[in-house]
DNA sequence: CGAATCTCAGGCGAACTGATATGC
DNA sequence: CGCATATCAGTTGGCCTGAGATTC
């Protein structure tokens, strides 16, 4: 019956219709949906490098470091030598950095009890799990010609 | 224990890959994965106006519009005139794009396959369905100053 | 040496704002 | 008239390619 076309659909109609959200509720604070994802990334785990940060929000390297520009201009992130690895930078937020995460972490509380009073609880972790096992599938097993980037094109064949 | 975050963290961790695993696939033919939902609209719905496929990829008039340029640059959509409302337009797939999109179908096909083989059917089905939900109460109830694009800004409120 | 991390230059499509023309 | 459909100009940020420097 289904293709897994509908799936598709539905997964692309929840995501952009949630970006779509979070993306209006920061305009004001001239932070977009993508920006405050690093931000929590970096407020929930901690310090990080670049490439760290690339794997926490499913990105690619260049993207990143374009978002970091873009924060540390704001001053909410800071850039600094990685203490052990002379080829990485350790990531963290400043004070501001924090600060400003905190707000808008208010400011989209009520989107994330949207998620929530939509869905009961067991549901809310059978769909964590179900689209964890959708992304483990998209997720390249074997990339062919593996570039300096996130995984080269994504090749067609499994 | 979960506050809606780890929610849109998983969601958009799976569409992202989707989304880019669906790019790679079609770059050899010179088309996003974005215009590919584009031309399925087309293809499993029939012809549209904008407005119409602006709903059917929840997108927005002028983001559709883009792309229908640029598909009608290749020849893969005519847009023509309405019969029976002068302002709006008539999307068609034209032969051309028929066959484009029937040769990217078979090409996707490893895609979905990966997706119906990393969940059972009737998961496939709850996932669906919790995403409907999802959207639906991402979707906004009481848009503020409704402006010709899509809803306007989207309020944090409820 | 190869491999990993990051930088830089450049390009492209998606998405948005705001204003406008036209037909219902 | 208000409203809907579509157009146009312009901007931005996300994402990518490809190359190169530096360090492990």
């Amino acid at each position: 019956m289904t293709t897994g076309h509908d799936l598709a659909r539905a997964l692309r109609a929840a995501y952009l219709t949630l970006h779509r959200r979070t993306d209006g509720c920061f305009t004001a604070d001239g932070v977009t949906a993508d920006q405050f994802v690093l931000l929590a990334a970096l407020a929930d785990e901690g310090p990080a490098t670049q490439q760290q940060l690339v794997r926490r929000v499913a990105s690619d390297p260049n993207t990143v470091r374009a978002m970091l520009l873009l924060l540390e201009g704001r001053g909410l992130v800071a850039r600094g030598p990685h203490p052990d690895d002379g080829r990485a930078r350790r990531v963290t937020l400043t004070a501001k950095g924090r600060r400003t995460f905190g707000r808008l972490w208010t400011k989209s509380e009520s989107i994330r009890r949207r998620l929530l009073t939509a869905l009961r609880p067991a549901e809310v972790a059978d769909l964590i799990d179900l689209l964890q096992r959708v992304t483990d599938a998209m997720s390249s097993p074997k990339a062919r010609k593996p570039t300096n980037h996130i995984e080269g094109v994504l090749p067609c064949r499994d």
